[in-house]
DNA sequence: CTTAACATGTAAGATGTTACATGATTCG
DNA sequence: CGAATCATGTAACATCTTACATGTTAAG
């Protein structure tokens, strides 16, 4: 419920127009902390908050180019505070890499090295992901004060914890192919017969290649 | 893209209801990996990929109550497998606390007690989820096999960091009101006065009661 | 001269949430 | 007997993404 507050938030960094603000918060096309923000919703968004008066234009000439460039008005300010004093929604996080794993064993246990390739490939786009933003922040850009360094630090900490774990899970999948197992409520032998009474034997067993 | 996906994995565990599946990916109201799941998205969803035959429904009785169990055709099967070939979207994380705390020094500079507030409560939530999890994990359920127990560690393991990182914002806020500052391209200080210029020298130094 | 980056926008369509509606059963 | 939990569903609404459309300027 809030596009719109996030909107507010950069422009109180600095006047900006709707790609300038896509730049402020994107590294590497993917946003810290508000998923994605597509100019299709950009634009529109900061046209509404126009009209409504939370934001004014002020059209530009920024190095030549003519930009609308976009500044918060007395009101603006006033519903950032107040947004700000809000108590946070919780957060969201959607990682499908880690849920494709939860399914793994029971969906398609038999192809490791699919697994393996989907962990090095995120793995090497997280390292990406650290070294532009160790970059960013030494620019001191976007991270304003105190604080803007610790929410990088977040960003860096959870960054690498997650690298950690990549590896973590490489390691075990490269090793020996069944190890022995802890399973309880007997789950997993239940779910591998159900699998092989939908597919027959021979379809269960025999993986096929990857499409996309 | 991929609701559906979620919820053929869920059914790989074990045959389901909706009712149920929500149960099983749900620790105290949130989901873990895939932001969340309602109802409203849960039930339609059912039926129509009962309609298009990847899953199908059988009317059991579950305790006394009429409860319709869903489980997996021959063509759900290999449309988990076929999706968990596929390399995953990148991971998203929305995170409206870490928001605010990148915007409060240019938006809420004056107030730092209700971002304390706002720090402690999510500390409370976390150290909550973080005893759900623990409990769950020791029950067995829902981490089928050895992949599972680590994605349980993944979730473990973030959350343990980011109560560390609540911890540290905190003891920040709480020391001397007025730090040293690093800024070396003045944004902060220009951030200021744009709010001072806009809102008036009084309403932009009272802080005002939060509301809701 | 052509590619990449800068820059703004619209419209259709997918997606998902909230609130509502309903009813059974269990537990204190 | 009332509250909580189990259980299924719909409809209106909000939200966001994708793809398209268009044009400029800088750099190689």
């Amino acid at each position: 419920m809030s596009v719109e507050h996030i909107l507010l938030g950069v422009l109180s960094w600095m006047p900006n127009s709707g790609y300038g603000i896509k730049k402020e918060v994107e590294i590497s096309g993917r946003e810290l902390g508000w998923g994605r923000l597509s100019y299709g919703s950009i634009y529109p968004k900061l046209k509404k908050l126009e009209e409504e008066g939370f934001i004014r234009a002020v059209t530009a000439e920024r190095e030549g180019r003519m930009t609308k460039i976009y500044e918060l008005t007395a009101k603006g300010w006033r519903e950032l505070a107040d947004w700000l004093r809000c108590p946070p929604a919780p957060p969201e996080i959607r990682d499908e890499l880690v849920m494709k794993i939860s399914f793994w064993e029971t969906g398609l246990p038999e192809d490791r090295e699919t697994l393996i390739e989907h962990l090095e490939l995120r793995r090497r786009e997280a390292e990406e992901m650290m070294r532009h933003l160790e970059e960013w922040s030494r620019n001191g850009y976007s991270a304003i004060g105190e604080l803007g360094g610790l929410a990088m630090d977040y960003w860096l900490d959870h960054l690498r914890l997650s690298i950690e774990w990549y590896g973590r899970v490489i390691r075990y999948l490269e090793g020996p192919p069944a190890p022995p197992r802890q399973d309880p409520h007997g789950l997993y032998e239940k779910a591998r017969r159900r699998r092989q009474d939908a597919l027959g034997p021979e379809e269960s067993d025999l993986p096929k290649h990857p499409r996309r």
